[in-house]
DNA sequence: ATATGGGCTTGATTTATATCAAAGAGTCAT
DNA sequence: ATGACTCTTTGATATAAATCAAGCCCATAT
């Protein structure tokens, strides 16, 4: 980088290479709040503003409801640790969201949630939450529609763990998970980074890392997926899409869709994208 | 029912035997919005009130939110339908609860809701709930509450649902139901009628009928429950609680809780008393 | 370079639960 | 009552996924 560029980008101007943290979050809270010129909290906000490290713990499970976090960067993961000391992965966080709505109710955490990669999180305290209520009314029902659509994403969620079958399961978590990263789809290919270990991935759906390694290896040996660690490149998201709608027993579609194998010459919208739990963001 | 009696009880005297629908339309409003002298609106709701047959349709996929539905009696389920024409129970609804939180988000239901027995339940048109908002200014952030609540609830049930057996979860789904029926502990023993066939319980639970059925016949066995039909006895509660929190192997808690079988004399608070699923209700 | 350790894969085996099939029990209508 | 339902139980079998147990890969530290 030139010195002449690092300089003009140390002003923080935004819309540039580098932006400044408040227009982020200015950005952020129109996005996510849609309303205009919150700029002056922002500005508030940006004071409560920090960084974590991987691992590091935002909360517990009993902690007093602070505040909703917005996360700006990095993913974060919500769990519950059972009896044996296990974890139970409730979810995980992508930049743009919300952590914290379901402690609303009761005003108590009742699950752990740490940090998978290094993030920049913003704490949006309660008393700010509600003077941006009063200053915009539209922040409050908005707030109520994020927090319904929380709703329904879980129903959804439930109808996705109760129904179906390991790799089902493993196809929708992992088509989520790319769309939540937000993306792209270049020449009809998804590639990403998987933010969390595999044991963390299975525990969200209920099933062993073993059981998950497998799935993974038998999507590559039909070509399917690539994975190298954690980099995953879904070579093949509409038999994804197939096998993740596939509630039961119905082995023919997904075949007459792979015949072919490994490169397959089918049209790109066959009509099989269902978004099954693509339904926490608008 | 004696002449008088009858004359009396069609006075719909608030308080008495039987009481006027816009009386427990009015205190359901105000134990579930927890707002007191709704009297003038539950008069108008009064008129979006209807009684459902058994197996009568609420709504179906797909319908746009008209408003949020109260149950006054009786119980509902609501589903999805999954391509190989299996019902996914998303949940059950319990007089008193809310049905339709989850549409507010989209504007949009994307389960199917129908009733389970005979009910009375109430409308509380979209319309409506603005001015109750409007009127009290606490009935937005408490309906904020309910929503986050849910979502608690549902988070919990995940945890249920992917990390524990067929036995666990069953116990918890009794158990929950139980409370949600608002059955009392009669003689350390709970009774109530089972509101929905096997069938969808299994659904509920992502378990087969076969299995529900064997596991119940299980704990008959060791004299743990009594069923007859839907009516059911749970016999010894502390067992089934211990049940239902064990998240793993651990046979050993439950066996050294039920020494002595059939009929047990331990004290009553073994400290087992995990209220698991139950978050919905305060 | 060589060790050390965590995460991932792989194989052999077990187990819980689903599936298939059929019989029983309860309920309703004729 | 009788038959025609639906719902539930029960048994035999199949199967998906868990468990147990190494081994491997890769990154980091020595």
């Amino acid at each position: 980088m030139s010195e002449k560029t690092r300089n003009r980008s140390e002003r923080w101007h935004c819309g540039a290479r580098r932006v400044c943290p408040k227009c982020i979050i200015s950005n952020l809270l129109t996005s996510v709040f849609l309303v205009e010129g919150s700029g002056a909290l922002a500005q508030q906000l940006t004071r409560n503003s920090f960084s974590m490290t991987v691992g590091q713990t935002l909360r517990r499970e009993g902690d007093p409801f602070q505040g909703l976090i917005l996360i700006r960067k990095g993913v974060l993961k919500t769990f519950m640790i059972s009896e044996d000391g296990g974890e139970q992965i409730i979810d995980f966080r992508f930049p743009g969201e919300l952590v914290g709505l379901s402690a609303m109710g009761t005003g108590e955490h009742m699950a752990c949630t740490i940090a998978l990669s290094a993030a920049d999180v913003c704490l949006i305290r309660a008393e700010d939450l509600d003077d941006l209520c009063n200053t915009y009314p539209d922040v409050r029902r908005r707030l109520l529609e994020l927090t319904a659509r929380e709703v329904a994403r879980r129903e959804h969620l439930h109808q996705a763990l109760c129904g179906t079958r390991a790799e089902c399961r493993l196809a929708m978590a992992l088509l989520n998970i790319a769309e939540r990263l937000g993306v792209a789809t270049v020449d009809h290919a998804i590639s990403f980074q998987l933010p969390m270990a595999r044991v963390d991935l299975a525990a969200y759906l209920g099933l062993t890392p073993e059981t998950t390694s497998r799935q993974l290896r038998r999507w590559e040996s039909h070509g399917w997926l690539h994975t190298r660690g954690r980099d995953f490149t879904i070579r093949e998201p509409d038999v994804l899409h197939a096998l993740a709608s596939r509630h039961s027993s119905d082995e023919e579609g997904v075949h007459r869709l792979a015949r072919g194998d490994s490169e397959c010459q089918w049209s790109p919208d066959s009509g099989l994208g269902t978004d099954e739990l693509a339904v926490n963001r608008r």
